[in-house]
DNA sequence: GTAAAGTGTCTAGCTGGCTGGAGAGTCAAG
DNA sequence: CTTGACTCTCCAGCCAGCTAGACACTTTAC
């Protein structure tokens, strides 16, 4: 027995994610969000895995991908399925380009403690200083 | 005695760099670059401290930081000395932002890994799924 | 029924980070 | 001395990702 989910509407989407309500609806537009369809009044209606979808995209957004990106992996968890080799393919290149993305990070983190800790301890230590 | 350095103009450090020459205009506009004087014709003159720098910028970039930032990074370094009180807070958020982002980013593979592997194998374990 | 709050679309504008083109000056080769 | 490659500045435009405003319709509260 499934209880009727209560679909909300934008505005209060936009209240419980921190998000404006024009984000909303420019995200929306981009086909990130699967509305519930619309009200009679044509009012978008939402189910609260928006929320997570939400969370997911700032995530997402943070790190570096970009709105398209994201709505292709989005897209990917949608058709619930099992991937065709071509997204396989581009969610493999993500992944490593992740992994990379941590080891850079953890580079810069090591440069900007140097700057920090006072720097000239490591002067001009040749090919890899700033 | 120091070998006076052939300085290069900004042709070649396109070519060296893989940057657009029109990019590093940009930079050297936005105060990125610290360019050595210009010479009598007005071409700007680099040394090769600005691959390193290049480099930097990319990579700082890559990670999501904006030229601004970078830039400020840039300028701590280039002083050479103990940063101020300000400077030293804005790099220690900076680095614990840097941390966190490392966090995400290891979230964000074990999703994206779920998506290949399968996904239907982790179905709605509540919370924080996508 | 009426006012206020919420939502809809549409169009336009903003910021950051480039990128392209015009028009002019500089420099190196023949 | 001219030609071609290189560089300069300036100004305009592009893309992503919003954001603001105008104006109309819907819903809710009284």
């Amino acid at each position: 027995m499934l209880v009727q989910e209560e679909l909300k509407r934008i505005g209060s989407v936009a209240k419980n994610s921190g998000l404006p309500i024009k984000t909303i609806r420019y995200y929306d537009e981009l086909g990130l969000l699967k509305t519930f369809g619309r009200t009679e009044g044509n009012y978008r209606q939402f189910n609260s895995d928006v929320f997570g979808r939400l969370r997911f995209i700032k995530r997402a957004q943070g790190l570096g991908l970009s709105l398209l990106e994201i709505k292709e992996f989005l897209e990917v968890h949608d058709q619930g399925d099992l991937p065709c080799d071509h997204i396989k393919v581009k969610l493999g290149e993500k992944l490593s380009q992740i992994e990379q993305q941590i080891q850079q990070l953890q580079i810069l983190k090591q440069e900007l403690s140097g700057l920090l800790s006072g720097w000239k301890t490591v002067p001009e230590h040749s090919e890899d200083t700033i």
